[in-house]
DNA sequence: TTGACGACTGACTGATTAGTAAGTAAGATC
DNA sequence: GATCTTACTTACTAATCAGTCAGTCGTCAA
């Protein structure tokens, strides 16, 4: 049985954004990542060399792994109150996966803190997020599924502040409470 | 003219709310405030005898602010609408003032990587918001003032963790935004 | 006039940080 | 079999971090 070769440079990134979600950016050391791997400081410098790429890196591969995960839903799903159930699934993972919050609450909650070059993939990231949404939403009004006023860029900007606002906010006064406020969102829409 | 004497205890406090909310907790350090004041690191361990200290005192000032803030307004308004954009208003403020967060969102999003002692202190802060929205949309609704479906502390949930992931979203994304969700949380609970 | 006290300063410490430079061992390529 | 490349390690540097401690200076009460 031959061992599989380590990919070292992938569990880097994994350990990254594990710790990005859980503790912010400028929270984890290259030491800490460096010892959840095993292997030394430098290592983690010979495949980012700085944590300015690091961060960079990790923004630009969660923004390509949510761009495939709406391909998929596309192909896959019709109906709007299911994608729009599966985008909330996401969320859900986050809570439960060790209390973790979405990157790009995170990002932008220390957007003023984080190297420049990680502020443009951070915008990015949201830009990406809103288009999504605001398309799923547009597309579900118009075939009566959703319901509510105004534009669906607009309601966009509710759901998708609710569901980064409410995760951080079980952070701090229990899980159970962003449950609370999904069911209000699904309330609110409801045709 | 006799010379006002100096509050540094109070300065440190103002910056170190406004470097939280610019840049949050793990951002900013003691040499950080002590240069902006003019004076030396050991100076704001004089005060504060630890960084975790700092934080608390930061936030249950802040708490303490609310509540006045709260109680004045309880005496000075009556219309429901109006409450709810007094509260909308300390929310734009920040905005305005450098692209601020609401403290209680740094708060959270760094929940796992502040000392332990500042977490009941942040606890109790989404706590005190939340509490105060449940009480005003629950009288709202009884005069007519709201509409919304499900109970008061559901619907705080969403309008409290809009505004808070709003703010953030609007620095990654521009200002305009925060109040594109505003208006529809507006539109949405206008009877 | 003294002496206690509040509000500091100057000069540290030890830990942690991102980042670097030189060396090495294993495997692929010629 | 020599050479190159990949993926590291060991050993380090300079900066920054929170925190400490002994001393100083001005004010005020006795």
């Amino acid at each position: 049985m031959a061992a599989v070769p380590r990919d070292t440079r992938r569990e880097i990134l994994d350990a990254a954004e594990a710790m990005l979600q859980e503790r912010g950016f400028n929270a984890f050391s290259y030491h800490h990542i460096a010892e959840r791997l095993g292997v030394r400081n430098a290592a983690v410098h010979y495949h980012f060399r700085s944590k300015a790429d690091l961060g960079v890196a990790v923004i630009e591969r969660y923004r390509r792994r949510f761009a495939r995960w709406a391909e998929k839903l596309e192909a896959e799903e019709k109906d709007p109150w299911r994608k729009l159930e599966a985008f909330f699934q996401i969320y859900l993972d986050f809570k439960i996966r060790g209390g973790k919050i979405c990157p790009s609450g995170i990002l932008q909650a220390e957007y003023h803190s984080i190297p420049e070059e990680m502020r443009a993939s951070a915008s990015a990231l949201i830009v990406d997020l809103q288009q999504w949404l605001t398309r799923l939403l547009a597309e579900g009004r118009e075939q009566g599924a959703f319901q509510f006023p105004g534009e669906p860029a607009d309601q966009a900007m509710v759901v998708g502040a609710t569901l980064q606002g409410a995760l951080q906010i079980a952070r701090a006064w229990g899980p159970e409470r962003f449950d609370t406020a999904l069911e209000q969102l699904r309330r609110q829409m409801r045709p």
